[in-house]
Formats: structure tokens, sequence, C-alpha cells
DNA sequence: TTGTAGGCGTTATCAT
DNA sequence: ATGATAACGCCTACAA
């Protein structure tokens, strides 16, 4: 293992000018600078990233903070993110953090305290047990994938729009009997599914019409077991279903398959996400990109640790409609209904 | 920020019994250890680990390096580890390695280089590659999930063995006429899929049975297209599927389902793995659990990191066999053979 | 049982 | 443009 003063002698010149030369930092004559790289590229030289952290004070590493790494979502959000650190040359150390658990505690308690990171990216931390706030203390540019905040940056998609298009785009088929599937309720459970299911409400009562909750386990298997249940009793059967996000859609679809209720004809369903499965099953749904949030999250890090004081940033994104196969006018209805709905 | 020696200070020792009695190394009166560590908690002190780093050559980090972050086996098998290094006390840097990428080749060169951990776990990577060599080239230890390693611990799966069980089982309920789903050829291809459809073909033969393999994108949606390709011709149509894994099989079930075809009275269904959806989907399954290979690799890493010399290790886990409702006998077979293939 | 002092490998300040 | 030299914060012989 040579060291930079190896290379330094090589070069035959001091420890200063090898570093200022590997570095850039400061003024090294062209021809040295060409002659110390060489060497140190003859050597194998990898400087030790826990001397130069102890010299400079940053470890090119980004901490990022995350409740699961098994779900669509944050597995996506984690590749747009290790994609952009990779590129730029930083290191990302994973802290798995699961709700109300005693490694959670801990992750806060010891781990994070000893800052081995430039800066934090941190997914879907509920806002109500101020997680956050506790990040932004620790010092070092935080920002926040999904959850808002005000003192970190913040990049998520506007969830209240989105399920309000998902409904509008319903009612606009001339659906009146619209159920939400998904979720507690709206002042319980996850704060995205608690948004989603608000921007249906008011979406329904705006239009006038009679909103309705079915909740269920946002997972596939979850929509799937809801569907069945409400599916199953032709009275209280609704001719559209909302859900909480594509997996419950999906699960609700085979749900609806199993139980020979054809869709779209006798059931739409609209999803949220834009699920890698959701081509093949046809639905249709509000496409957020998690592997681009994630991207730009750890960009808008990177500047905030390049720059510490530079101006906390907020993107809201909005959801794009993409109509596939699983929605179509009501039973009954032919023609679609012409002019949005708020 | 306070440091060791403001905690030195604080409890009117030096710098190194300060350190002795943090890190339980050397020795350290009852008492002024306990005065040291109060003072300490205090103050707040968190050690800096680069300086620690520096000053023993250990990270309390662990490499792990990855093809993909957002597919089930992966995400568990990450999952796993991160428990058990959170419970140690370890950090978990991810280091995303796509197949063929610009990417790739960086976190060989430069990444891993940088040697920013005491020991590495490398997931599924292609042992034709000869990546794994290299990696154990760096000088700190290996462990190796999914891919065998001559140097390298090693904790996989029997592949070869699970997809024999798989055929096996169908055989044993009286099916003849099985078809291999998913995955490229026996010479082309991720080894684990060549192994599976090898334990396949090493089965059929052994039974005297003629095999056929379907070539698939070993994914949920592949399996489903190659199954609606398959299935939607009645003279080809084989009375039982071994999917290269749960995904697959998953895809095929769906795809059957749509074509009317009857599972598994028309058509039985094995996979591989015991995915989280598959309970839903009523699928017979050979179980591999990927969270507790992360974690085995975790264990048998941190051991290695703490004794050096410690011994390579193989684990070659044996799936075991779960019967759910996707495998019955064959159309016209109503008794069950007796009696294992081997 | 405790303290002293040197070293871990870089970076950065200040002369030259 | 380059070279000494002092941090950076902790650990660990070795001495006391």
């Amino acid at each position: 293992m040579s060291g930079i003063e190896d290379v330094a002698r090589g070069a035959g010149v001091s420890k200063a000018t090898a570093s200022r030369a590997l570095t850039g930092h400061g003024y090294v004559a062209a021809a040295t600078r060409a002659r110390v790289r060489r060497v140190a590229e003859e050597l194998g030289y990898v400087p030790s990233s826990s001397a130069s952290s102890l010299a400079t004070g940053r470890t090119r590493n980004i901490g990022v903070v995350m409740p699961y790494l098994n779900r669509w979502f944050f597995a996506e959000v984690l590749e747009g993110v290790q994609a952009v650190l990779l590129a730029e040359g930083f290191d990302l150390t994973l802290y798995d953090a699961k709700p109300g658990t005693e490694g959670r505690r801990r992750v806060f308690e010891d781990f994070l305290a000893r800052k081995r990171f430039d800066g934090l990216i941190a997914v879907a931390l509920e806002p109500d047990d101020h997680e956050l706030e506790r990040l932004v203390g620790i010092g070092r540019p935080v920002v926040s994938v999904v959850s808002d905040s005000e003192e970190a940056s913040v990049v998520r998609l506007d969830d209240v729009h989105a399920a309000r298009r998902a409904t509008a785009h319903l009612i606009d088929l001339g659906h009146e009997r619209i159920t939400f599937l998904g979720g507690v309720s709206d002042h319980d459970g996850p704060h995205v599914d608690r948004e989603r299911l608000g921007g249906y409400l008011s979406c329904m009562r705006g239009a006038g019409l009679d909103p309705r909750h079915i909740p269920s386990d946002v997972s596939l298997p979850g929509g799937y077991d809801a569907a069945v249940d409400l599916l199953s009793d032709p009275e209280r059967r609704p001719t559209a279903l909302v859900a909480a996000c594509d997996e419950v859609a999906i699960g609700a679809i085979i749900a609806a398959r199993r139980l020979g209720i054809a869709v779209p004809s006798a059931l739409s369903v609209v999803g949220i996400d834009n699920h890698e499965y959701s081509d093949m099953f046809g639905l249709t749904t509000l496409e957020q990109s998690p592997r681009e949030q994630g991207a730009a999250a750890a960009e808008l890090l990177l500047e905030q640790v390049r720059a510490p004081d530079a101006a906390r940033t907020e993107m809201r994104l909005q959801a794009r409609l993409i109509v596939r196969g699983s929605t179509s006018p009501p039973p009954g209805v032919r023609s679609v209904a012409v002019g949005a709905v708020p």
C-alpha cells in the first residue's frame, strides 16, 4: 500500500505538492502535476479515505434513511439516488429504519450521530414523529423524499392532486359509484395514504357524489383480499375503484377476474404509481417516477453539500395520467362526459 | 463537538485513559471507567469515525455489492444483511453494480479500491466474470451470496436440488408432459437460471421423460407473456410447469386464468422462491429465504472480520417444498404415485 | 492502574 | 511554484 509519501518521493517532490497535484487544489506546474499523477498511477496509489476525511472534514459519502427496502417505491428511489452518487464519486450508506423497531431507535441515536456522511436523504419519514427535524439538527444538509418539511429540501409527488386526477378521470367517464380502496382512514395510517384518500374525498364531494372508503393493507394481497370482499356482494359493488396505489389496484383486478367481473366493462380501476407490473395488467394509473425523485433528491443534496448556504428547495411533482385498458364508461353509459372535474 | 480530550479533562484523566475507558481495551479502574463514561454521556461525546479508522485501520463498515436493488430476492437479502449489521453496530455501504454498465466498472475500479469497509458481501456476481476473485484480491474478507467461489465464503441455495425437487414433485403426482419455463438456455444467461434448468433436465431424463424448455424473461411479465404463448396452443400444452422462479410461475398462473385454463386441474405449476406473493396465488413452491441468507452472510463475514484467520465457510441450503393449491395430479390421473424420484 | 508520546495518512497554512 | 510543518482526533506501545 503506497501512500502519498511514496508518490511524492517517486516524483521527486514534497508531500504537499503531491497532494496539490492529486486533488487539484492550489497551484502546481502542469509538468509536475502530470509527473505526480503518472507516478501515482504506476504505484496504484489510492488515497486513504479516513485520513483525508480527518483532514478535510468531508467524507464523500451520503446517508440514506429508509423504512423499507423491499417495496417497489423505495427500491426505485434508492436506485435513482445510487445512480447519481455513483456518477459523482460519492458512496452511499444505507440506514434501514423500520417504523417502531428498536433498530430504528438505534439508527437515530447511535448511527446517525456518527455523521459518517456529508448529507442525508430521508425517505418517507412520517412527519408526525418529528424525526426529520432531528435529522436536520445533526447539522448536515438533508433532503426529504415524500415527507414535507419546513427545514429540509423536499422532493415529492403531489398526492392530493394525483388522487383527485384519478377520481376525476372516472367521473369524466360517467361513473358515480366510485369507491376508494386501501389505507386506514383519513386521520390515521401513513401520511401518503391519507393524502390520497383526502384527494379522492374532496373530488367526490366537489362533484356532489357520495364517497366510500374500504380500508385495506396497502399491498397487492391487501388489495386482493379487500376487493374479493367488496366485489362479491353485487348490491354494494361500485362501478369503479380508485386504489391507494398500483399494487392495491392490481390486487383488485386479479380479484375481479377471479370473481368473473369484467374489467373495465363491469368495473373500472385506477391506480397511482405506474408500477412495473401496471403495463402487464393494462392498468390506468397516475405516473410518478420514484427513480427520478431519487435522482433529483441526490442532485439537490450534492448542491447543498457543495454550497452549504444554498437555498432550501421544494419539488412537488404532478403525476401524469396514463390511460390503459382498465377504465371505461360504466355499464349503460356509452358516451364519455366532457369537461374536467376540479 | 466535544472530542475525547474534553471528556478526559472533564473526568480528570488523560486522553489515553479516557480512550481505554471508552473502548474497553486495556486496564482501567472500574470507578474511572464509570466516571469517564458518565462525562462522555453528559457531553454527548461521539467518537470521530475517521480519526478512529485512521488509528485502528478498521471502519466498522461493511460493503455490499449487488447488481439489482429492486428485485425481491436482492431486497430481501439486503434487509437480512442490514438487520445483522445494525445489531452489531456496523454501517452498510451499498455498491450498485448493474451488469455491463459503466457504473459497474467504476464500482470495481474506483469505489471498491478505496477500501472503506472491513469486509464485503457480494451478491450474485456472475462467476464467469471473475469479479469475485478481484474482490478477494482487495485483501478484505469476502462472503459471496448465490455465486460459488473457491476463495470466498459462500451462502447459497442448492439450485440444482431445488429444481429437481420441483420436478420430482410433479412426476410423483403423475405428470409426464412437464415444461420448464424461464431463462435463456442451459449454457447461457444468469448462472442461477442455468442451474435450475439443469436440475430440471437431469430429473426429467432420470425419469425417462422428454424435457422441454420455453425461454422467457425471468420476471412476472416475462412468465406471463411466455405462458400465454405456450398455453394458447392446446396441442403443445403441457400438463405441468416448472418455473425458473416464483415470479415466472405467478405470471404463468395469471396467464392460465386469463385463458380459462384451470389451475391446478388442467395445469399444475411449481415455482422456486416462496416469494411474498406466492401465498396469495396458492403457489406450490420450493422455499428459499433470502433474508436468512443475507443474515447468515453478514454473520459469517463479521466472524471473519473479527478473526482474520477464520476458515472459509460454505453454506449450501436445501429448499423446502411448500405444497399449496397450484399442483395436483394431471387430468385423468386420480391417485398419486408413491415414491420419490431422485 | 495511569500518563506520555508517537503515529495513522492527508490536507492546508505559511513561508520561501 | 514548491516545501516545511502543523493540524485533524483517536489509539496504543511503552514507561512510570
